[in-house]
DNA sequence: AGTCGATATGATATAATATTACATTATGGG
DNA sequence: CCCATAATGTAATATTATATCATATCGACT
């Protein structure tokens, strides 16, 4: 890990310090650490390999250790979980409930968040138009990315 | 179940036979039977919610049978996955691939398919600012639906 | 009919994901 | 200190999904 994308983790963590302290929440060592380990990733973890890598410094972590961080950090908006893969990412705009879409490459396994404005409205008044009241929007779109993709 | 939707039930039975049979694919007894479960479960239904079921009329079914079942049943865009439930319903467009965006009512259970041309194409062009190839979209939208949703 | 490959199903085991329940330990206000 | 609350520890279990190998079915071909 570089000394930058080191920097920038530390800035992450404590931003969401911040976050959690202004909804009365505090970001413990044990989910601090859990955070940490998703920040550092660079893809997509599920609870169990994030599990395997608690153990690696925190002895006896289980399952529920675990999922309580995983929770925890969901409902502080710090991560996003990605349904189709069981897998957790950072949120990019860390500390706030937003309407995202996630970019899911199936080459390189990179999953990045975007938030554009039209998509969600287009989502929304397709809902409206049924008489639907939305309250929460999963949109995960499967494909090639930029970095990946090669014309042949 | 009346006999109005029992007929309902047969027609797209039919239908989805047709359907396989210009994939050449077979659309056999036990799939047949998995896809009428679905057909008239009016809500999603879980692989061992299905297995249940099966079992009672096909004993020693067990989860390979329903999953391959479902395999195929996915293949041959006769029903569709919600992955934030793990269930699956039927496909109103059944036997082509399409665009489609899910409702899922959290007070009712009902999940309601859509597929709305605006959306997609919002997403589509989303995806295609960051240079991203999308190649498979999910939209799960959860909330409440028109029959769920009363003013106070 | 006999052989073959391809497809479908049977059967057992196990992997991967997630939750329940109850005990124990900090933490902070009174 | 005493208490209530929040956080964590620990064990067991529930739910969702796949791997593997055996058996059956079926049509194409000889
Ligand atoms: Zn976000
Ligand atoms: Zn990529
Ligand atoms: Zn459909
Ligand atoms: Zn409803």
């Amino acid at each position: 890990m570089s000394a930058k994308a080191r920097r920038r983790t530390t800035a992450q963590l404590d931003r969401a310090a911040q976050v959690c302290a202004q909804q009365g929440a505090q970001l413990t060592d044990l989910r601090r650490h859990v955070f940490s380990l998703i920040l550092e990733a660079g893809a997509p973890l599920t609870a169990y390999q994030l599990l395997d890598r608690l153990k690696l410094t925190h002895k006896g972590a289980a399952p529920p250790t675990i999922y309580r961080a995983l929770d925890f950090l969901l409902e502080q908006h710090l991560i996003h979980k990605i349904e189709r893969l069981n897998a957790f990412i950072p949120c990019v705009e860390a500390g706030h409930r937003h309407p995202a879409q996630f970019l899911i490459c199936c080459q390189c396994g990179v999953v990045s968040e975007i938030e554009n404005r039209a998509a969600t409205n287009a989502l929304e008044h397709a809902a409206e138009k049924e008489g639907f009241r939305p309250r929460n929007t999963v949109v995960e779109i499967e494909g090639v990315c930029a970095a990946c993709f090669r014309p042949s």
